[in-house]
DNA sequence: CCAACACTGCCTATCAGTAGATAGTTTAAT
DNA sequence: ATTAAACTATCTACTGATAGGCAGTGTTGG
């Protein structure tokens, strides 16, 4: 791993433990063993990091998720696929979702950071949505509405969980929910 | 209103955009016009602050939804009114649940914040069980995972309209929740 | 083949701004 | 005279950011 992936990946770990503004150039730099200064040759401002940080993030977690259409012809329910790959982040790094808690304190990030969140909720809809479309018979309405139920579901019983200190509020949100 | 109770105010506003983190005694301190070593006087503490800041708000939370068994008895439906009370939270103030966002980033408030915090949930948790054994024929344990999902989809939801700046993904989000 | 050059990735040193917190003082009301 | 509520002044620590240096790694023209 190069260093500009360590420092992301510093980085991913704070976000997700406290917001935007819980990680400094400093902490970062110390984490991976270089120099704060050296931390702006990769990243010239602190919001070219956190844009690239949710950037990697979004994309990482779409393509974690596979395509739709290949998960429904193999027989897979990919709605249980998506409630998994949450399950999953916090059963795992007991950490938030990055792009839910920088959803939350959206108000107060810079421009490029705030756009890449957006598109992060945006792909997600459009994923569940075709997964909706794809695995019960409805209309292109009612799946959207689906998919707006399903991830805030998620989002929210992560955020109770994490806050409750208790991940068993997660499972019961989550009970009969890709089920059928 | 007084100074401290300005400060708490202007606390929870900056609190509401972007978490534990987004506020400082200076800022809080210059917004009501006093010096920022002043408002030691009133909160030892930034945790001390935190900690009044979340009690409040969730005391004042619960006060406002009422009582379940006088709302039932007086004909209204009480998880129509919970959900009312997050939907006036997102349209009015256009900003996050207090203790939705500081939850997402409980690992790194101070002990006192946090312990207020888990006490938003528990309370609201409870409030919403007893709505559900009261406004429909259901068991305890089934009265508890509804509340779960609930409180998880509002939360949820809110966030995703925040970080979407589109209020019609909370209003979809709820739709036929506090029907029949 | 090799000298000149440029690029990468880090470094030291430093800056102005802001953070939370404290000690001691003033002002005004009780 | 006491107390509440503000003040001034100051501290140490940390923030993001910049300027400029330096060693290593190609890369290229003579």
């Amino acid at each position: 791993m190069t260093k500009k992936e360590e420092l992301l990946q510093a980085a991913q770990n704070r976000v997700r433990e406290g917001g935007y503004n819980n990680f400094s150039f400093r902490e970062l730099a110390k984490e991976v063993g270089i120099k704060s200064a050296s931390v702006h040759y990769h990243f010239p401002t602190k919001a070219d990091l956190g844009a690239e940080l949710a950037k990697q993030y979004t994309n990482n977690f779409i393509l974690a998720l596979g395509d739709v259409k290949t998960l429904h012809n193999a027989g897979n329910n990919p709605i249980a696929v998506f409630v998994a790959q949450f399950k999953q982040a916090l059963h795992h790094d007991q950490k938030m979702c990055l792009c839910g808690l920088l959803g939350a304190e959206a108000d107060i990030l810079p421009q490029p950071v705030r756009t890449e969140i957006k598109r992060f909720f945006s792909q997600n809809l459009a994923w569940l949505e075709q997964a909706y479309l794809y695995h019960e018979p409805t209309n292109k309405l009612q799946a959207k509405q689906s998919a707006i139920k399903t991830i805030s579901l998620l989002e929210g019983a992560m955020m109770i969980s994490i806050a409750s200190q208790d991940n068993s509020i997660f499972d019961s949100a989550i009970a009969g929910l890709a089920d059928h």
